[in-house]
This record gives structure tokens, C-alpha cells and sequence, in this order.
DNA sequence: ATTTATTATTTGTCCGGACGATTAGACAAA
DNA sequence: TTTGTCTAATCGTCCGGACAAATAATAAAT
């Protein structure tokens, strides 16, 4: 129970801390014993403040953790929907300056190849989540740390109609996926990428100024809008020793 | 300015959304331009009311907000202090389970090869981020999908007083850290990984069916408790061509 | 039966107030 | 100088109330 001594100073000693945080962890265990299945509507907010004789603050502050962790879905006219038995785990990635998520330093600067269009075959669409097909504009540069010190190989694929800011490749230190959203008013809302081992072709090889075949970590990252829709891939190969990924998460359990 | 008219049902056209937003989004430009600079403390929660002329949770909701993008750091009884002039972006990482961290299956097993102690050398202490001099206890082990088809060669460090846990390697599909928090009753608040390619060395490559000198996949995985301290280190190594490591990440825009 | 108003329900926003918990600073005592 | 105590400042928690905004349910009209 809930339900603590209205106004009692010292004698609140069953109370471990705050109302609100009890009242969530109440709920939790409810929601996972199934008394709320997934699917079907939570208690409105006033049946939760008559039940445990709380004030609207308590139950918003609880149900607040809810959403927090994933487990509640909240809609204004609607009510609170259960969408989860177990909390979801999550991890937060902290990003001073979207420079962090490329990992790359301003330092580094990226030296225009090729700039083509090129139509999707059946080995590059499923890369790009394109349809077979289809006609992108491709972007072959090399990233550097200073004259003689090539960081990685990078393939950018953008969409025909954003291809003109290939002129800016050189110019500017700042992220392909960066010049986008900046040129074209988009935002990057989701970025996903996979990360696997490779060996580098013998092209490639020579002008990264290893051996063909040698191993490489290559990156692929898909940035998509607020729609979902991938507006631009970027493959990179990294030659060993030259790179390292890293991510730092931090399991997201209290707010403060 | 913030303050909205005080009590007109239809004559707020000048707000665009809820008052609290508003005043966050002046507080985070009065931020950026060092109004409040790095390192000071900002007005208390009573003086932002009477400025502008909002009750207090209106102001709590906004500095809600910027605590949630890092920018401050409450405390109760000291004050509200900038702590960064720029937002701080965050991507979410979503698990709805923690294998889902690991990219393993559950239909994958662990075999153990070797268990034991070792101290640390120049070489390995930086990895384990422990000091040169440490004992720790290594456990070498093979991922398996089935009997066949190996995954990966892992290397894991745990320290001494945990090295019972290697009895349990083979009997149970849940990661070495998973056990670790139930054993010991350790939580995993941070997680580092490092991503890297490299060549695999001959022992390693025998008893994973590839060339020596093939291309791997090595990730490093630091896992620490609340306090900052490493309770345990994996070093895993990926043949080419086996395992894609993916990340998804969100903009953390909106809480709701 | 379908569409359109109307009404009721439910969450979102905002206010004012009250008290407790924690901290920082001033002061006194050792 | 150091230590402890007191006090004021400040944030955290919790309450009650009010209205707005969005939705869902109902009734009315076509």
C-alpha cells in the first residue's frame, strides 16, 4: 500500500523515499503481474488519486516514470495505455557536438575522388535500403588527418536531389550528413549503423597505402529524417590500427 | 519577454506552445549567451517566478529541460548551476532486453577453454584500465551459434574475488556480466565499448577455422559499477564475415 | 447508414500555497 | 586553525484547485 499517514511529521517511517517513486514501483509490479495487460487502458488519473489518496502531482510524477522507462504510452483525451510488461533498458549516448557521433576530430579533413550518380544493383540496395533501381548520387572521398595521414576511405550516397553539395566536400570540416541539414533544412532524427571487419580492396588499398587484403573496420551509416526516410549512407573503411570506435553508454535510471 | 497575459481565453496568439517551454528556450539563449556563464550559479526558482512573472512550476518544468540536455546541475539546498553552455545531443539507445546490448542470441553458448589468474603487464593494463601490478582472473572462452559454427573468440577479465564464476560459463546462455550482477549483486551502470579491426593471431585462428592473419572484428567491453569501478572486461574477437555489430540510435527530442 | 454536432472524459498546463530536506555561510567554541 | 552549531537560502515534495486541449462517446441530422 500506498496510502501514507496524512499528516503525521516524524511517524512516517514505513516511507522509504519520495511518494511519487513508491507509487511507481507499485504500479510497475501491477502492470507486470498483468492487473494492467498490455494492450488495455490504464486507471485515469483521478481513479489513481482516489485509490491511493494522492493528489494529481504524486500520480503524474509516477506515472512520468512510467513513460520514462517505456512501459506506458500517454495520449491527452485519451488516457494511459500499457505497451510493456518490463521495463525497457535504456542506454543514453552523450554527445557534446555531433562531431562525437562521427568520431572523427575538426582536424580531419575529407579530399573529394569521384562524385557520380550511380543506380542501385542488387548488392548495393539492401546497403543503402533503397529499391533496386533506383538512381543516387554517389561520393567517393578519403578522410585525413593532416597531408600524409589518410584516417579512412568513404563512399557517401545522397539523394539525386542533394547532390550539389559535393562541390562543398573539401571546403569545409564539418559532416556530410551536417551539410544536409543545413542546405537543405533536414534533421537527422535517427541514425543507425553497423559495424563489421573487412578486407580492403586492392584500388582502395593503394591509396590508403596499405596492402590489398588487409584488414579494415568498415562503418555503414544510414541518417533518416523525421519521416523515417534515409536521406543519406555513408560507407567508410578504416584500415587497422588507424581507428577506433567508441561508444560510452550510461544505463539511464534515475533523471537527476 | 515570456510573460503571457495573465487570464484572455482567445487573445494568446503570441504563444506558440506551453509557457514552460517557452521560458527553457529563453533560459538555454540566455545560457548560450553567457548571461549565466559556465561555472555560476543561475537565479534561484523564486527569482525566476518574479521576473517572470510565472508560479514555480512553470520554472521547474523548464529547468527540467535543461537538466534533461545537460546544460545544468540542481541541488537541493545549493542551487541551480551551468555546467554547459551547449546542449548537450542525445541519441537513446533502446534495449528491451540486455542481450540485445551484447548482439547475441539466446540460441548462442558459450565453451570454456581456459580459467586463470593473471597479472597485469604493460600491455594489458591500459585495456583493462587497471594499474600494471593487478591481479586479475582471465577466462578464455568460444562463442558458438551451433556446434560448428563459432562466432567468436572471447577473452574475459574479471577481478579475483569473482572468479568463481567461471564454473558457470558453460551451463548458462546469459553473458558473463548478467551474472556477475546476480552473483554479486553488481549493477552494470556504465558500459564502454571499443570497436577496431585487426589481424587474427595463429592460436586464435585454428580454433576459430579461418586464416591466421584474417581480417577480425575485436570489441573491447568495460563494464562498471556505480561507482565508476571495472568489475569486469571482455575482449572479443570477430572473424570476418560472422558478426555485424548495429547500433540504433534516436534523438532524444522530446520526452513525449 | 453516414455524417455532423454536441457532450463528457481524460490528460496537459498553470497557479498558489505549504512544509521537509539539504546545503552554504556565519558564528561560536575548542 | 579547526570543529561544531545554528540560521537562512534553496530545491524537493506534495497538496488543492482551475481551466484548456485533445480525444472518445453520444446524439442529432442528413
Amino acid at each position: 500500500m500506498v496510502k501514507r499517514a496524512p499528516k503525521s511529521p516524524t511517524t512516517s517511517k514505513t516511507a522509504k523515499g519520495p511518494l511519487y517513486l513508491e507509487l511507481a514501483e507499485v504500479l510497475q509490479r501491477e502492470i507486470e503481474a498483468d492487473t494492467y495487460p498490455v494492450g488495455t487502458r490504464m486507471p485515469t488519473e483521478l481513479e489513481l488519486c482516489n485509490r491511493f489518496n494522492v493528489s494529481r502531482f504524486t500520480v503524474r510524477e509516477a506515472l512520468r516514470r512510467l513513460i520514462d522507462n517505456g512501459m506506458v504510452l500517454r495520449r491527452q483525451g485519451s488516457g494511459t495505455v500499457v505497451v510493456s510488461k518490463n521495463p525497457t533498458i535504456m542506454f543514453v549516448q552523450k554527445l557534446n557536438s555531433i562531431e562525437e557521433l562521427l568520431q572523427y576530430s575538426f582536424e580531419t579533413q575529407l579530399q573529394l575522388k569521384t562524385s557520380a550518380s550511380v543506380v542501385l544493383d542488387a548488392a548495393l540496395a539492401p546497403i543503402i535500403s533503397g529499391e533496386v533501381g533506383e538512381t543516387w548520387h554517389k561520393i567517393e572521398a578519403i578522410r585525413y588527418l593532416d597531408e600524409k595521414s589518410p584516417i579512412c576511405w568513404t563512399d557517401v550516397y545522397v539523394r539525386p536531389e542533394h547532390k550539389s553539395l559535393a562541390d562543398q566536400i573539401g571546403k569545409d570540416t564539418k559532416p556530410v550528413f551536417m551539410v544536409i541539414e543545413k542546405e537543405f533544412g533536414i534533421v537527422a532524427e535517427e541514425v543507425t549503423m553497423d559495424l563489421f571487419a573487412g578486407s580492403i580492396t586492392e584500388s582502395k588499398a593503394w591509396a590508403m597505402g596499405v596492402e590489398a587484403g588487409s584488414p579494415t573496420l568498415i562503418i555503414v551509416r544510414r541518417y533518416k529524417d523525421k519521416t523515417g526516410r534515409v536521406f543519406e549512407v555513408s560507407v567508410s573503411e578504416h584500415p587497422a590500427g588507424r581507428f577506433t570506435f567508441s561508444i560510452d553508454l550510461l544505463r539511464n535510471t534515475k533523471r537527476d
